[in-house]
DNA sequence: TCAGTATTTTGAACGTGGTTCAAATTGAAG
DNA sequence: CTTCAATTTGAACCACGTTCAAAATACTGA
């Protein structure tokens, strides 16, 4: 019986992951309380603290699992579209990525929020989740400047995701730009259009 | 005397702004707390909730000054720029918003960082201060696309922003993007130099 | 099986921080 | 100077993340 304490501290885990995700989910990562955690969970207060270092830990954890299914709406949406021009599967991608934000808008959030907060350094999966993104970009971003160096190529890619982001971002924060959601598609499109060669 | 507690109450409310501001710029706005403002201003810890509802209010009071700075910033970068191509203006007006992001890191982030917080309707000044912004990029705009409607050049330009906003959110936080600040100038330059009709 | 030891779990308690409010202080009026 | 209202004060309240000594549980050897 030597894994029963092993697995018993790995369910509580999982618990506490999926209980925190339904939390962030409906009321964003800024709401999430560790009483409240214990209780979903049905496990002490302190007992948190013996999975996980702190309730960041666990916000980590959620963003790991949210970047897996970012990641794989991305892919999913140029999975057979290699037909489609460059510029097309940008925006293609870019478009999984407005819904996924918009269906996942507190989920999504966190992903961003968290690092503002954090002071420490950024784990390393983390920046090879954001690698995998880019990845994606990359591939039509090279397609569309066959001319460019690989530095340039990354700068561009970084630029557009970046693009598309800030206009996902403040695009879903109705009080602010005053867009409704079905333009969002529009400002990406609008941007995205203007990207090519000469 | 009538006048006497009025002007009191003013003066508080001034040293409060001010104490906050410094204090935001150099910690950040999450780092602000009621009693060290209440010392910095030279008040009692109650005092604070007499000039204003909440450190929310105060936050919100900082950020129209920072709205302002950053305002004049910005037109300031083209004010005497008329002979220059509508596209350099707006990557002018860009620097100039990067610029102030990041030597005002901390003031900026406030500025948009409070609105993911806070729950109630964004106050009109708030609004009225970004549209400001926004007919300063409305201007090159429609000098690049003079057939478009206002309809499409009103989301061209939240577009721009947004997406300008994006690159300098995810450039200046060093450790997601990699970046080093001095090629952030380059990403906007990749897409603002994009566009363009036809 | 059971006593003894190590490990895990528990939740009361601590520290921090925003906000409140009864009491003290200050200012206005007679 | 006295009285009354308004303002200012800071101790106290509450919520929350985190800790840690004690209780519960699991493991080991006889």
């Amino acid at each position: 019986m030597a894994g029963k304490v092993e697995a018993r501290k790995a369910a509580l885990r999982e618990k506490l992951v999926e209980a925190a995700e339904i939390r962030i989910a409906r009321d964003g990562a800024g709401a999430l309380r560790a009483r409240d955690l214990a209780q979903d969970a049905g496990c002490a207060l302190g007992a948190i603290y013996n999975a996980y270092d702190d309730l960041t830990a666990i916000i980590m954890a959620v963003n790991g699992r949210t970047f897996q299914h970012l990641g794989a709406a991305v892919e999913a949406s140029v999975a057979d579209a290699d037909h489609e021009p460059p510029t097309q599967r940008l925006i293609l991608m870019s478009n999984a990525y407005l819904r996924f934000a918009a269906e996942n808008t507190n989920l999504w959030r966190a992903l961003f929020d968290l690092q503002m907060t954090a002071e420490g350094p950024v784990p390393d999966w983390y920046l090879q989740a954001l690698e995998g993104l880019f990845a994606n970009i990359a591939r039509p971003v090279a397609e569309l400047f066959p001319g460019k160096g690989a530095e340039e190529t990354g700068l561009m890619v970084r630029a557009l995701f970046s693009s598309v982001h800030g206009i996902v971002l403040l695009g879903l924060e109705r009080r602010i730009s005053g867009v409704p959601p079905e333009q969002i598609e529009t400002m990406i499109a609008q941007v995205l259009g203007q990207i090519g060669p000469g």
